[in-house]
DNA sequence: TTCGCTGCAAAGGATTTGCATTCTA
DNA sequence: TAGAATGCAAATCCTTTGCAGCGAA
């Protein structure tokens, strides 16, 4: 059976903001307004994100933000372990927002519009992992990308909300 | 049933040029002393190839030769299907080299000392397959990439089996 | 007040492109 | 000979960095 994958509760988002705030605490680093927005950025268009998108949000709280400070704030919220970096494609990085209720799933990226499904199927986790017993491994993490065309092409029409203005 | 992969046969040099020449061929190109050399830099350092790597390596055969031509030559072979496209890491693009004696496979990366086992599962194809139309597209690659620890230590000597000249 | 942060602009690094020249078919 | 292919240098594009001013603690 392969069920979609759910999205972050948006009660998460305050959780997620002390989760951040302790992080920076811990390494003696500064809570800013700037910080704040693009924390709440990603969060208003995750799970999947990407600099570009995330400047062009966070500028609508605060059209001041500068690109600079996002990616350094995306490194920071990667060291948290708020993001996971993909390279989905190769011109541009991909970060995942990790939420605490969003269990493990995989990724199907369409080629058509570059739409990406959340899934997950226990078969196929138990599989890799008898994969990896019968080679004399011991499984511990893996990483599976299917990348598909649209069957009906009309589903594209993700397409749209993949565009930017 | 999961069986290992199998490394390119040396006797596929020949076909692989043909099978190019062909390609360019077909596509009213041109077969020049540059493309020949790139193909075979590809052969003698493949399977996992990267434009630099590449363009040190036919400068061996033609010092010439210049990094845009390996870059066009790249694309091309990957046209013809002799290559396949990865992003294993965002800075670099990684080729893989596919010749007709290797089949499919997947990535088992250990652990413990990087070594990285090739192998083949029909029954995680098909699963694979299944998914894909079950979320209503039609699989066209995938990536996996299992990361796994030995289960016996001693197995990970591999580590010296790895390294290349 | 102290430094960490920020925005801006410039720097980087891989890949692509424009162009005059060279060379295949 | 036509026009495809090449090498070089300049151009791109995403991402990072240097720096002077700003602001959190």
């Amino acid at each position: 059976m392969t069920t979609a994958a759910l999205p972050a509760k948006s009660e998460d988002h305050a959780k997620i903001h002390e989760a951040f705030d302790a992080y920076l605490a811990r390494l003696g680093l500064r809570q800013t307004k700037q910080r704040r927005i693009i924390v709440e950025a990603v969060m208003l268009i995750g799970p999947h994100v990407d600099a570009e998108a995330i400047t062009q949000r966070a500028r609508q709280l605060d059209p001041s933000v500068g690109i600079a400070t996002v990616y350094r704030t995306l490194q920071l919220m990667t060291a948290a372990g708020l993001l996971l970096e993909h390279s989905f494609n190769k011109e541009r990085s991909t970060f995942e927002f990790i939420s605490p209720s969003r269990e493990h799933h995989d990724h199907l990226i369409c080629n058509q519009c570059g739409h990406i499904v959340e899934f997950c199927n226990e078969s196929l986790e138990d599989l890799q992992e008898q994969i990896a017993r019968s080679l004399g491994f011991q499984l511990k993490t893996h990483r599976m990308e299917l990348f598909a065309d649209c069957v009906n092409p009309e589903t594209c029409s993700h397409r749209a909300a993949q565009k930017r203005p």
